[in-house]
DNA sequence: TGAGAAAATACTTTATCAGAAATCATCGAA
DNA sequence: TTCGATGATTTCTGATAAAGTATTTTCTCA
């Protein structure tokens, strides 16, 4: 038996139970299902998710870092009041960081990157599924974070992203097309090494995702109190 | 007697133990005392500081997010491996995201607040000691973001700012003149409702705080190994 | 018989749990 | 309206369980 494969009941998590806590307390937020300014009971969270208060308390610091609660000492954690304005400035920084990391790969990005840029483009046109395309467009991103080459703006990205409410394929109609457009237009920035104009355009293309994330969030009953 | 004023022994930290950890831990870091790869002992550090793992390990979170210490899930946290261009970008991030602060805040800054700025920038000519410099230093910025009016940015900013070590102004001869005819011309953009002017100024500002940073960075034996 | 590789074991450290101590907000009384 | 007691939570501590790492031992092959 070269190993342990038909293992017993192991749990199949996320490897940390604070990381899956903040994933699910995320969920909870975005989808409308804990409202603005909700106190969050860590107990009742925990025992809901069967797991301690202390990964719970641990998410909830996360969270606090992320901007989706507020952390308050000695008082708790609040749902954070985000207004609309709060998520397009949170879209804006995310687009003017995401822009400096393009400038940047406009300068690093080998050949052979750029290549399966390419590639990445055209399987997005292929018709693939929505989760699919969702997927796709993370490793196109993922690229020219990495190809940056600079820890602090990956790390910064990182938490940036996490924020986001996924589900833009699905939800928006004519979203794929236009992001298939703005990809294309971006990776010929990229090849073409311009690192002011792929800049300009990679924050263009996420101030606009701000706005359907906006328009997502309104029609999933977010603001409805 | 109306306050518990001649208390007995009580404490009288920082608030909360996490927030001291993570003080103390960025202090250790910064110093060059903690090396940049080097494992952090959870339990150790907790003794040292006389207090539990648990505010030692909140603290560790926390720095993970501001880019401090990297924490790899089941292995710990390592002291993050900074180079002159991640500091140098750190302030990069800092200084667009306070670019964006000082934008809206040309629009939004009222009359008052905007003599209230002058009165401070005239303090910081009357050659207050170091110490309060940086403090009226500390509360024209804080004014400018206050200003932006967005939960979002100034979130955000206070993550950013926190990561800074202090002491720019003991360190750097001269730091005082340049800073001061820095905020000068911010002021003016301000006053003149430049959103445009104001962005760039104060990116530059941060931008020239960032080589700073690395100066002063240097200067510790940071990057002596 | 000696050297190298694989496997099992022991050890160190993190992640989690349940409960105790401290703190703040609320409510009632003067 | 102000002060003090009560109750509900948060925050922290010590202990336990789960991983990962390193070491040692054993086995195979030259």
């Amino acid at each position: 038996m070269p190993e342990t494969a038909s293992a017993g009941p192991r749990r199949t998590g996320p490897a940390n139970l604070n990381a899956m806590a903040a994933q699910e307390i995320r969920r909870r937020v975005f989808s409308g299902h804990l409202r603005a300014g909700a106190k969050i009971d860590q107990e009742a969270l925990a025992d809901e998710l069967g797991i301690s208060k202390l990964p719970v308390r641990e998410a909830l610091i996360t969270l606090d870092h992320e901007g989706v609660v507020e952390h308050i000492a000695r008082r708790g954690a609040f749902v954070a009041r985000m207004t609309r304005d709060d998520i397009r400035d949170h879209f804006r920084v995310f687009g003017v960081v995401s822009g400096l990391a393009a400038e940047r790969a406009a300068r690093n990005l080998s050949p052979e990157s750029l290549q399966a840029m390419h590639d990445l483009a055209d399987r997005m046109e292929s018709g693939a599924d929505r989760a699919e395309q969702e997927r796709l467009n993370f490793e196109f991103h993922r690229r020219i974070n990495y190809a940056a080459d600079s820890r602090r703006l990956l790390s910064l990205l990182g938490i940036l992203g996490k924020t986001v409410s996924h589900g833009f394929y699905e939800a928006h109609e004519d979203w794929p097309d236009k992001a298939r457009a703005d990809h294309r237009l971006i990776l010929a920035a990229l090849s073409a090494r311009s690192a002011a104009r792929a800049r300009t355009l990679v924050e263009k293309h996420l101030a606009d995702a701000g706005e359907r994330a906006v328009a997502l969030l309104e029609r999933q009953g977010f603001w409805d109190h």
